[in-house]
DNA sequence: CTCAAAGCTGCAATCGATTGCACAAATAAT
DNA sequence: ATTATTTGTGCAATCGATTGCAGCTTTGAG
């Protein structure tokens, strides 16, 4: 059995409401009996029973994490820096996968929901169009903070990159390089990331005068799978590309890896630019020119975003959208 | 305010005990006002509070985790298959990352104790010679896992690899493709892991007649940095190595960039092989012959082996050591 | 010296769900 | 028809900690 308030309260005399009091450091205790008590407590081996003051207090002391896939280079960063956080701060952090799956999404947000997470940081699926599931935190002013794959319905903190900069700025560096035709492997339109960052490369393409072929863009899910296909479909236009633009680098890679086989050169042949800045990208040969994300940093500020909110329930929080500065490390896939 | 079982009593002029006895499926309330109850908290938005229902049963459904490092591959990999099935089977999963340190580590188990897990699924730290933070959970009867980096004096499942027949098969391999000097850089000795690899190295090359040199075993922490001094120090030696073993695939790329850099030819002069098939080892040039641990699977039979002994309690489990398969993967890093 | 104001502590209700036990009603057995 | 069973519900205690309010002491002011 282990030790309660009440059976310290009874070796010392004291009611559990002052052993409470004192354990919580409330000021009504005086010195001397809130010494005595923690040092009983102590003592005794006494561990409050979390499950009682969470059900009491309406409070877990517990962050909510939904990403699409855990062990997701970025995804993974992004958790261990909330985790880092949360931890220093007294948080536990739970975390669930939606797999790019809407059902599961939703399913996971009402089980942190029941759960009665103090807050939520999420990353929204792929194919996520509908919020409903959010709408039961918002409602009852749980806070919520979309970390990269944000919302814009929603009204909330949102940590992001300016995917559009980001990506504007590695288009530009491509035409720089000489690319006359650039073509574009992008992700789901849905998501304002992938949005964004198309819309990115399509400002540098037009600014630089060249002019813009929509054959020349793919969109896909920027699977492993989906690269393969995406280089084979561009390769079959009339006039194939001198450089490509992928909205991830797993899908540069797949490039990469496909035209090695089939014997064109990179980057004399294509030039090749991916985003995120994959552990393999850096050691692949040839290592591949990527956008840098920092993960673990939008993490932290995530995690430190969310706790504020969390210790600040009464004043309504003016909602910010954090872009964290991205880096373009130029390698070799795509230097000239 | 959320809806509680006493709101739909009092709706239905039933008891708040009837309620939860047909809302749990208890047989002895009858088929009509089970129907009736159900489709009442139905209309209600009727949502258990889990903090009164843990409370109460003193079952939380959720269980604790402990890696060293949420975003190294191998461990977020483990962690998705945790996370799978015990999403399929009602559980909840807590996350914590120890980043390989003993006072990290304690604290978290203290705090998921506190938290009152239902389990705690665990790869303990490179550090970790002490384990009272253990005997938190052995001593109350809440089951343990380990996973990979297990702790042989405690009585628990473990999911394991056969690091020694891993090792002994890489070794071996290499002395097959005609190496005549294996050298090895591996973990901490203290970690069984590393130690039943590097044994693993050793019989391989005694069984092959090769004489054992000691200055051609290098023990260190197994980061980026560490296989660069490593393999710098193997390079001092009177005869240099001709192959290298690595007890992971960090360091394994260490080597194999170094080399590059000054002149030496993987595998021509020195053949490397690591270990756990990051995925850089793959697209690296040369990609690196590794040995393929089943993260995904190690984390899911975790999972199912905590949720059985979760759900069965009152008999004593039979401790099983789980050996995962692995595979030798032999790329062009070790291919003469 | 008297009375008000602090200063400490205890009482008892409460959070929401679960569960052993009691009991009434309905059914079956004799 | 009477007693024994079964079936379906309700009562009330309980889990452990928190907290508004009341009340007893002590201290201080006048």
């Amino acid at each position: 059995m282990e030790t309660t308030i009440h059976d310290i309260a009874k070796r010392l005399n004291f009611s559990a409401s002052t052993i409470s009091r004192a354990l919580n450091n409330n000021p009504k205790i005086s010195e001397g009996t809130r010494k005595l008590i923690k040092k009983t407590a102590d003592e005794m081996g006494y561990r409050p029973n979390i499950l009682a003051t969470s059900f009491r207090t309406k409070r877990t002391n517990t962050i909510g994490v939904i990403v699409p896939l855990i062990n997701r280079h970025f995804f993974s960063s992004v958790i261990s820096g909330i985790e880092e956080v949360a931890y220093k701060r007294g948080f536990t952090v739970t975390i669930s996968q939606s797999n790019d799956n809407f059902e599961k999404e939703y399913k996971i947000a009402h089980t942190l929901f029941s759960n009665r997470v103090d807050g939520l940081i999420l990353s929204i699926g792929m194919n996520t169009t509908d919020f409903s599931h959010l709408k039961l935190f918002t409602d009852r002013n749980i806070p919520l903070v979309f970390s990269d794959r944000v919302v814009d319905e929603i009204e909330a903190h949102k940590i992001v990159i300016d995917d559009f900069e980001s990506s504007y700025r590695a288009t530009k560096h491509l035409i720089e390089q000489g690319a006359k035709k650039v073509a574009h492997i992008g992700g789901s339109i849905n998501l304002q990331i992938y949005k964004n960052r198309q819309d990115g490369f399509y400002k540098a393409v037009k600014e630089s005068g060249l002019e813009v072929d929509e054959s020349l863009i793919v969109n896909n899910s920027l699977t492993r799978a989906d690269g393969t296909i995406a280089i084979k479909k561009l390769l079959q236009n009339k006039e194939i590309p001198d450089a490509i633009f992928c909205a991830n680098d797993t899908t540069a890679l797949s490039v990469i890896i496909y035209l090695k086989e089939i014997g064109i050169k990179v980057p004399e042949d294509i030039m090749v630019v991916g985003f995120s800045n994959e552990p393999f990208s850096e050691v692949v040969t040839p290592s591949i020119s990527t956008i840098k994300q920092p993960g673990f940093l939008m993490g932290k500020r995530a995690a430190e975003l969310i706790i504020h909110q969390i210790n600040n329930k009464k004043v309504k929080p003016n909602f910010e959208t954090i872009k964290m500065p991205t880096e373009l490390i130029i390698r070799n896939s795509s230097k000239r």
